[in-house]
DNA sequence: GCACTCTACTTGTCTAGACAAGCTGACGCA
DNA sequence: TGCGTCAGCTTGTCTAGACAAGTAGAGTGC
């Protein structure tokens, strides 16, 4: 064995954590199937000896977890798939390349209001045709194409977007001020740009893109490639 | 005067939410510089009029979503950047396609023992030349193909890895029964295919494709295409 | 049969206090 | 000077009890 084989430590885990793994588990080994009804709280209680904050806890971040469901009132739930959730931390560009010691600049292509569409109302939670701001700017990076910025704003959560100077704030440091508690959804996937965002990003058409599609609970979707 | 007072749904914020977004709020107006030192809880006991349970778990859960560092003995501080984070979900890819009501079938390309390169013994803080299980596998969804799986495990994690039936149970599930209570850090990039992955996919070398890196705590690098 | 109420059970949250574990700096002693 | 000890701070966790909010089902009256 090299250095140290390990710290070894058998953690002596606290008391919710023990519960935590016990249930984790539980779940993988499919004692629940997916949506069955799992133990109530008081029985975690009885069967761990613990008090209830320390059940309530380990629950409290299973739920976070993706793992489990819980509805009050009603009881705690098997999630729907055994889910392997993560967490993925995206930082603002601007931060990103400025950390890196480059330079980073923006054009601004597009800003607006528009229309929403019937799919863009829905996911925005707007009627259709209500008025959305988009706003499209390419991101660089020293002098290189980086980033294509495709957004859509909900006008209820920042009034004032059509007039923010984003050659000195970047739309998500604009967004974090106005709205400093949100949360999003993520799709990711790999293609190919459309013509438009070949030209603006300098490529070819065949060149591999990432496209991160991001829905955040009440405004905005982003298109980054 | 009003007959009902109203649930308004001014959100009524619980008192650890109330916190929570107060804090939120301070640190994207950089009231706490990255790094610098932020009150104890028991000054936000103070300030807030609430009991230490409840700062407790504001300050743990707005630790658990990247944007303060806690240390024990010595204080809390802001996060290094103002980071954006989200939870993203992945499934094992056997029961998404089985939730699609596709058929799923795999084909083992390779499953054998190896020696650690350099930079995989730091990714998995073996020595060098130390032995790891390497399994290719190729997934198909309708007999499509669709992801290759190059993946690298830490044999204390899985003694018997070599010798699971992978036609029957995907790595993902034989780990998570394993290891239940992993978790993981991703990089997302895009980009072409080797010669030798286009050719297990069927694609040509210039298709766009998604890179997903993922390493587990204490094993494993999984390539997704 | 139908609608209403009432009860029992669930989760959601807060409290006040307690002890443990870890770090820092001041103090005292050789 | 150098070094060990210890008080005083921090976060980490647990407890026992309390009340609120939400749901489901049993019972009741029409």
């Amino acid at each position: 064995m090299p250095s140290t084989p390990s710290p070894r430590r058998q953690t002596a885990l606290a008391p919710y954590g023990r519960v935590k793994q016990h249930l984790k588990t539980d779940l993988s080994q499919g004692r629940w199937p997916p949506g069955t009804l799992m133990p109530s709280e008081s029985e975690l209680v009885a069967q761990f000896g613990v008090s209830r904050m320390t059940i309530n806890r380990a629950l409290r971040e299973l739920q976070s977890e993706g793992l489990i469901d819980r509805v009050q009132g009603v009881g705690t739930f098997a999630a729907q798939l055994h889910r392997v959730s993560s967490t993925l931390t995206i930082r603002d560009l601007h931060e990103e390349i400025e950390a890196r010691g480059h330079r980073h600049h923006v054009e601004v292509k597009l800003v607006r209001e528009e229309r929403a569409s019937a799919g863009l109302a829905l996911q925005l939670g707007l009627s259709i045709d209500a008025p959305v701001y988009h706003s499209l700017i390419v991101h660089f990076d020293n002098g290189l194409p980086l980033q294509c910025e495709d957004r859509y704003v909900n006008p209820a959560w920042s009034p004032n977007y059509l007039s923010v100077d984003f050659s000195r704030t970047t739309p998500t440091q604009h967004l974090l001020e106005v709205a400093p508690w949100w949360e999003a959804q993520y799709t990711i996937d790999a293609s190919t740009p459309t013509a438009q965002e070949a030209e603006l990003l300098g490529i070819q058409a065949t060149d591999p893109c990432l496209v991160l599609v991001r829905r955040t609970v009440s405004h905005g979707v982003a298109v980054t490639l």
